[in-house]
DNA sequence: CAAATAATCAAGTAATCAATTGAGTATGGA
DNA sequence: TCCATACTCAATTGATTACTTGATTATTTG
């Protein structure tokens, strides 16, 4: 298990299975890696039980094992940020810096969204969203959110959120939002951060 | 820091440095490695900031280098305990059946430790125990129990506990004293699962 | 039944890694 | 000052791993 941790592409494809479950061919062009290759070290997280596989027809679909699986890469991701200061430097290069969205908790947030106060919105492709979301938050994937930030109201904060921490298409919902005139923030937890704290989301089939 | 965690003799060597900081030869003897090779795995896992020095004179003691890095590595154990049912089926076949002290929590337990109603004993090596060891426990390392255990309130049940759940000390303890007549049984929490839930440890520096 | 698709398998190569060996460095004591 | 100790470094080896290529399997579609 340790062995399967280990390498970086298998990292990032333990990241995307984290947020649905995907095909082989898919998987291989997200990352750009061969096919065969992908297959390979799909092959290598299954023996090590970190995923699983649904077979139907032709299709190969992996997915996380299961939510525990999500609790060791985030305490890995945990322990990564904490110690190795690198990485925040890294993000910070990248990104500028962050507009978060603080000082009221995520269930504070999520009544506000209930009561129409505020637009929570999900950033992450829509196959992503529709696997599981926040309650009450509103597909919005950032390639269409040029041709469709017009139905947001104008009058309202608008709070994005994506994958997770390491994820930057929030980021860049806010960047293109706050260009637009909308107040804008985003929030670091992703869906799978908030089912790992035992609350549950919108849509998601288990 | 992945890559760290993806050798068997480096992850031994995080098991033995979460009990207490070592040097460099008494490590190796311990894993049976050299020690030009123990000294490359601790270099590793230092680059990988899992664990830190502390120089003094000619020798380097190793540590982890904090409680997230136990968290990490006990949701490691925790996963492939879940994940791989190998693990306790050759646990069961070394061990015969777990003689498990259950029904009450860790902390009544403490309660009746220190109410001089049940016997708790630390059977870790006694370097173990002095760098940190739970509230009213005894020290009592398995290699001194034969010379020592008439000691002990003949008439009080004994429960003991190691380093944790993979420790097999304590289960050899339980059945020696068992076999003087003892009322004995095992916790499988060792002190690092104790602090790791925010309670204190007793003889403990930091 | 043939063709197309999705995935896996098998063989080969280049790169990486674990462990050994022998030398080298720093510290403390005789 | 010299020696012993505790550890580290550098070079080498043998084994393992990642990735590529080309073939193969299993399933669906025409």
């Amino acid at each position: 298990m340790g062995q399967a941790l280990s390498s970086a592409k298998r990292l990032e494809l333990l990241d995307l299975l984290a947020q649905r479950e995907r095909g082989v061919e898919d998987l291989a062009r997200e990352l750009g890696l061969s096919i065969a290759n992908t297959s390979q070290h799909l092959q290598v997280l299954k023996q090590s039980r970190l995923v699983e596989v649904r077979r139907q027809g032709t299709y190969a679909f992996y997915r996380l094992a299961d939510l525990e699986v999500y609790r060791l890469l985030s305490t890995l991701h945990g322990v990564a940020r904490e110690r190795l200061a690198e990485i925040d430097s890294v993000l910070v290069r990248h990104l500028g810096i962050r507009e978060l969205f603080e000082g009221i908790s995520t269930t504070e947030l999520l009544k506000r969204v209930k009561a129409g106060k505020l637009t929570l919105i999900d950033v992450r492709p829509l196959e992503e969203f529709q696997a599981g979301h926040l309650p009450g938050a509103m597909a919005m994937p950032l390639d269409q959110l040029k041709d469709r930030f017009n139905t947001l109201p104008k009058n309202r904060e608008v709070v994005a959120y994506c994958r997770g921490r390491y994820c930057m298409f929030a980021d860049e919902a806010v960047r293109l939002l706050r260009s637009w005139g909308y107040k804008a923030w985003r929030i670091e937890e992703g869906p799978m951060d908030w089912k790992l704290k035992g609350l549950p989301l919108e849509g998601a089939v288990a």
